[in-house]
DNA sequence: ATGCTATTTATTGTATACAGTAATTCCGTT
DNA sequence: AACGGAATTACTGTATACAATAAATAGCAT
């Protein structure tokens, strides 16, 4: 038997374990968040624990994690389903992002460098090019990253955690009420953004952020458009 | 038997489990909330589980939530135990409340009416009263709460759930940093802002909370005092 | 006496078995 | 053919058994 083989067999430590479980939560967090999963598509236990290799319980683990985080929602005997954002959900979810988001740009600003601000030219190209070679649902994703990794500069990780799971559920909320083939972001608001945080000028930063988020929420129709769900095994590759 | 003896013998059936586990969460959360639990403690499952009545399986998933509300913190191998905030989480922590809780003063002072302020006054009320008869760790809970509820009266679901979160942190935060015999919030604070509140005057309050805030954290001492854990017995009751 | 290693113990991590319930299907009646 | 109800099925909720590991302890050598 080869070591490959082996490794696929044996019981995996618990440390492992571990490793394995934020990789699996990572796997589905990211399907929900790109839109492969969408919101309505049932997450039976069963479905999962095979897919995965691991049990149950491990999988009721993270489904209970990302019913916590809202991307999820767990009705009691019905089990897991990717959760459809409500409009007044989303008008929540984009007032907390004005809010959070506009009110740390100042702090961003202060605390930007040359190296962050490379970073995130980065992330910038790479969700451009993303959206250039078709594949939107990649592309949104990189976008929420962008806006986090934004957060994450504040210093503030509290913060940066809450703009985390805004974003995700934005994600959600984009896939019901988004226009197909409309990111929602612009393709140049984000290098325009880091100019700004570049140049130190954290209340320009502040107002673009402002209406950057003004017409990410405009561009959304607010009329759900109906899906059909496709199966696990394509989704996460057999 | 009596009925009150089958009640506790009989398995529950699924959909009291749920409400079962939920007031066991909240039993955890409020003793951890209200210092009974202190930063620190170690909270074994097996111990959970017997002085609940319910098997691991229902306490794992417990602490889970909790963990993710970063009230225990959930060590590999080691278990949970009630989380000890360092200073740089405090400052955060406080960061984010002068943030979300001003920012949504105005809103909140828009949507204020007499049933409101009525409430609200209440809540104020019975936390001076505990204060008074000395139950020092009742009122830090009843301030907490009174932040909370004034958060959701914003009409911000979200926002309002990031407030409790930063609530119950506060709490922690209170335990290891703050005075003994000093609550932090003044005692007449809470009835001035809903003064403001009440006269629609937004601006105001939101200067108010952040002077509020500001007065809670400058009460921190930032020297951590050490604790003797008690028994788990005697904090949940025989 | 002290430090190091082996053994025991305490406690968490995971899988699985079983129970309970909601959804579905099938069949008989009208 | 459509409806209602009983049997079946599919799935989740919970407890428990077992595996794995870290902490505590005891024994040994220096």
């Amino acid at each position: 038997m080869s070591d490959a083989q082996a490794a696929l067999k044996r019981r995996p430590s618990d440390k492992e374990g571990d490793e394995r479980h934020e990789a699996i939560y990572r796997s589905v967090s990211d399907a929900i968040v790109e839109q492969r999963l969408k919101p309505g598509a049932r997450l039976r236990e069963d479905a999962l624990a095979e897919v995965f290799g691991i049990s149950r319980t491990g999988i009721r683990k993270i489904l209970q994690r990302l019913a916590l985080e809202q991307l999820v929602t767990l009705t009691p005997r019905r089990g897991a389903s990717v959760t459809r954002p409500t409009a007044d959900e989303a008008k929540d979810v984009f007032d907390a992002r004005q809010l959070i988001e506009c009110g740390l740009m100042p702090d961003v600003a202060r605390r930007m460098n040359a190296a962050a601000a490379a970073e995130l030219r980065d992330m910038a190209r790479e969700e451009r090019q993303a959206l250039r070679s078709g594949q939107q649902s990649v592309a949104i994703r990189l976008s929420a990253d962008f806006h986090v990794r934004l957060a994450q500069l504040s210093g503030n990780a509290t913060l940066a955690e809450f703009v985390e799971r805004l974003c995700s559920r934005s994600s959600l909320i984009l896939a019901v009420y988004g226009h197909r083939g409309h990111l929602g972001c612009e393709s140049h608001d984000h290098d325009d953004l880091i100019g700004y945080l570049e140049t130190g000028n954290g209340e320009r930063a502040k107002a673009f952020m402002s209406r950057h988020l003004k017409a990410i929420e405009a561009s959304l129709s607010m009329v759900e458009e109906e899906e059909n769900v496709p199966d696990l095994q394509q989704i996460f590759g057999a």
